[in-house]
DNA sequence: TTGTATGCGTTATCAA
DNA sequence: TTGATAACGCATACAA
């Protein structure tokens, strides 16, 4: 394989001007040239193995097909869907993703923000978490995911958290349980306080009073553990409403560690049903998130934004769904 | 924010011509001009906020500073942390990652690599699982993930199945088993060949025959419940050695189907340590891979490759960690 | 409908 | 050590 093909190749072997050729391989600038010699330069083009020099275009009309993908971590179990629908809507239409993780990091968000800037990216999708402003300018296109500015002036998809919680809340409540806790993740996250706010509502509005609400520093095992200690310390219930999943295995570990059976003395609920909780013991109750989707939508978003950037900014919630399992029992009648 | 500053702005600015702040904006080439002017050039950029167009650059220099990684599908628990350390390794090295999802489809695979490869990139990393050649010239940077190919002469960095598929068997005939199956991954991987070849290798330098290899479609746990069905109809057996942890969890499930007990009546085993079988009922036994480590190592292999072409073709084989737990028992005396 | 000319921002080559 | 110039491949304004 020798060099590339170049549009001048192509536009040689179709006995055609370079212009010419470049009108009728682009989609958009096709109808300016006849069907004939359009076919002609097609073929050619077909012929040569050509791929258009990215550099070259995005050079001259100062944007590419590459948006950038910036998340957390992607071993986060969350986020590999996301990524995926990401993609998948990206590549639907011509554009490729270019992934960064951050920690939750903001000197290095900062640091790969820059560094993806310097690519003329199309635009961003941000599954940061932090509740912050975007640190991007108004000239860049920018899709949030699982989160959203307080303003609302940016796009973005973002899960139906509040009814997640309402359905679990309810579900505590039909199965009689009233002396229910919160191990809420952290509150500088949206989710975190989405959540902690609805499972207050939920509460409030069945005139229940919540049990206990513990703050968890991390959406991880480990702090689900930690926060469910502190909060049986201090309180008793026959339920807990965890922020997700992760703080519910904790939260498993810790039951076990105080001689609790889950769901004989205590029910647990989860969040965002990922991978594998099915197969916990005991399988977890939690609310399905549908990951994929919100990227694919953010994607599509994204897309929308790009070819026209003065539409308004849209923010999808989308629908979630109560995945029951067994981690939740009617409360025990000693408790009633 | 207007117009993104250029180097003519700070050339201007550091009243120096755009070609000599180019030298003095680039490591490279930095020593060609007087340290005096550098530092007045290099502190123009900075005032400037200057951050070179990076497709001015790659058209000139027909490279780029993003490589791209290929893997089969992002939600495979196995590549999340792969692409971790893929993506760790270039960014210390200043270079971004370019994703795509393959699916394990051809035609995908070469319409994402078609498309890729007008971006000018540095290189790739292949994760995709087949065990035929690589699709790519061999002008481009490459390096494997999990697969080499036939010939070896391109770089890979792989895990060391063969020792860990002894240590499983090695393992079972210590617990007393002799009538150990093999449900093995697709052979059109090598992971899936590498696995039963280590298999049969390890069962008869210890004197045994096997009690019966199935080969799985898939490495999913619907393969692997099928295959174990398969199995068992054919054959009796008080161990079995899947060839990864999805195909052992399809196999727990086609073995409570078929009112056996795991681990009383038939031990099993896994190969990956994915997140959660320790969470398994029984806990998995299997075999951990340094996946994180994978994916840094190939990203490092592919810098290397990219700063020096000719170096020959490393093959990394990295070592792997027996992990029991409780999926495997002693045989029952009444197999004995 | 097609061809001509030009410039996007950078770096490599050559000359000074 | 620095400056001038050209070229990377493409898309577009303008001319024909």
């Amino acid at each position: 394989m020798d060099k590339p093909a170049t549009i001048k190749d192509v536009a040689e072997m179709a006995r055609v001007h370079a212009a010419t050729a470049s009108r009728a391989l682009n989609p958009q600038t096709r109808d300016k040239v006849s069907p004939r010699t359009a076919a002609r330069i097609v073929e050619a083009a077909r012929a040569l193995g050509y791929s258009p020099n990215s550099a070259a275009r995005s050079l001259r009309t100062r944007t590419s097909s590459v948006v950038g993908v910036v998340i957390p971590d992607l071993r986060n179990p969350v986020f590999p869907p996301i990524v995926r629908g990401v993609e998948d809507a990206l590549r639907e239409a011509g554009y490729l993703a270019l992934l960064g993780n951050t920690d939750g990091d903001a000197a290095r968000e900062r640091d790969l923000l820059a560094t993806m800037r310097g690519q003329q990216l199309a635009g961003f999708i941000l599954a940061t978490s932090k509740r912050d402003s975007v640190p991007l300018g108004p000239d860049v296109s920018v899709v949030l995911v699982n989160r959203r500015t307080d303003a609302g002036d940016v796009p973005s998809v973002v899960a139906d958290s509040s009814a997640g919680v309402h359905a679990l809340v309810n579900l505590l409540i039909a199965r009689g349980h009233t002396r229910i806790a919160h191990l809420a993740g952290p509150q500088d996250t949206s989710t975190g306080v989405e959540r902690r706010r609805a499972f207050l509502d939920g509460l409030a509005t069945r005139g229940l009073a919540p049990a206990g609400v513990e703050v968890c520093d991390a959406y991880s095992e480990q702090a689900g553990f930690d926060a469910t200690h502190k909060l049986l310390a201090a309180t008793s219930a026959t339920a807990i409403v965890a922020g997700n999943d992760m703080i519910a295995l904790g939260c498993y570990g810790a039951l076990a560690e105080l001689g609790l059976r889950c769901p004989e003395d205590v029910s647990v609920t989860g969040f965002n049903d990922m991978p594998f909780v099915d197969k916990q013991r005991p399988a977890l109750t939690t609310v399905r998130i549908p990951h994929y989707d919100i990227g694919y939508e953010a994607a599509r978003l994204l897309l929308e934004r790009i070819a026209t950037p003065s539409s308004p900014p849209k923010r999808l919630v989308l629908p979630v769904e109560l995945i029951e399992r067994n981690s939740v029992a009617r409360v025990p009648l000693s408790d009633t």
